[in-house]
DNA sequence: AAAGCTGACAACCGCCACAGT
DNA sequence: CACTGTGGCGGTTGTCAGCTT
């Protein structure tokens, strides 16, 4: 209440991204690094409130994204942690190297929660359903997830029964198996140096030893690529835009490009 | 061929947590 | 300690492409 809103909403563009602002938010990204996403905008010369470059980046633009559907052991892998954290997406894209909360929130809302309906599996408490539970109210799943969140401890049996229900069709990487010969959960053994990039990008850590050719720092600016076409060859292959579409032809007016300089 | 339906996913909104003042 | 600004999160909606009738 009284609450600013984030950003002056009149001449804010609002909808769907277009090439030449996605190439303007990359161009800045990779120049300045992530940072002060408010200031953002007016820096890279885009009429866009900073919340949504934020996301535009981090759940499109980001060069360490996984695309397309997640696979049947990412799935299982989501079912697994949903049972222990409920609807932290966040927490739970954190131990999927490549894939955005938002991504598996949208893959949850659509194909998982209706698999486990067809299973006979509350979505929200992972436990079976019951005869009268067949059209759950919304308050009652909201109540459920709550209690799901406040005990994880004691969620290991609704787990057992999500996951017996799906070893019928999954592999034979179920994370429960994991966990009972006592080694290391599926999650932290798998993409450990792809977790040490997120985690960098999103600025929790310092940067980790990777693979230059693929990545580089953003604080190292363009110096990171030998020219500005390797620079749009790198994020050729990390994105579907051309190379011509980055770099000294960019549609930069000279007033954004003083202000990239003067940074 | 056209209308309606469904799935997939991008994007927005409002709220919350936290750091800085 | 209270207030403010910012970033981040989760829920929800909008849009579009593909499919079905």
């Amino acid at each position: 209440m009284g609450r600013q809103p984030c950003c002056d909403k009149l001449g804010v563009k609002k909808g769907p991204w277009t090439v030449e602002e996605d190439k303007k938010l990359i161009n800045f990204i990779l120049v300045n690094g992530q940072c002060c996403w408010r200031a953002v905008p007016k820096l890279a010369g885009l009429r866009r409130c900073g919340k949504s470059c934020r996301l535009r980046w981090t759940n499109y633009l980001r060069p360490d994204l996984k695309r397309g559907l997640l696979n049947e052991s990412e799935e299982q892998l989501v079912i697994d942690l949903h049972a222990r954290l409920g609807n932290r997406w966040s927490k739970i894209a954190a131990s999927m190297p490549g894939r955005t909360d938002n991504e598996i929130k949208n893959h949850w809302n659509t194909h998982i929660k209706k698999k486990l309906l067809k299973m006979g599996i509350d979505p929200a408490t992972h436990k079976p359903l019951q005869k009268d539970t067949d059209a759950p109210n919304p308050s009652s799943q909201k109540h459920s997830t709550q209690s799901s969140n406040d005990n994880h401890g004691s969620t290991d049996s609704s787990i057992g029964s999500v996951e017996e229900n799906l070893n019928c069709c999954a592999p034979s990487e179920s994370s429960q198996n994991i966990e009972e010969n006592g080694t290391k959960p599926l999650l932290q053994s798998l993409h450990e140096d792809d977790n040490k990039l997120l985690s960098y990008l999103l600025g929790e850590s310092e940067p980790p030893v990777f693979d230059v050719s693929t990545w580089e720092l953003p604080n190292n600016g363009v110096n990171s690529f030998a020219s500005w076409d390797d620079c749009g060859t790198w994020l050729l292959d990390c994105q579907d835009f051309g190379v011509h579409d980055f770099g000294p032809d960019a549609n930069f007016d000279d007033v954004e490009i003083n202000i990239l300089n003067t940074n």
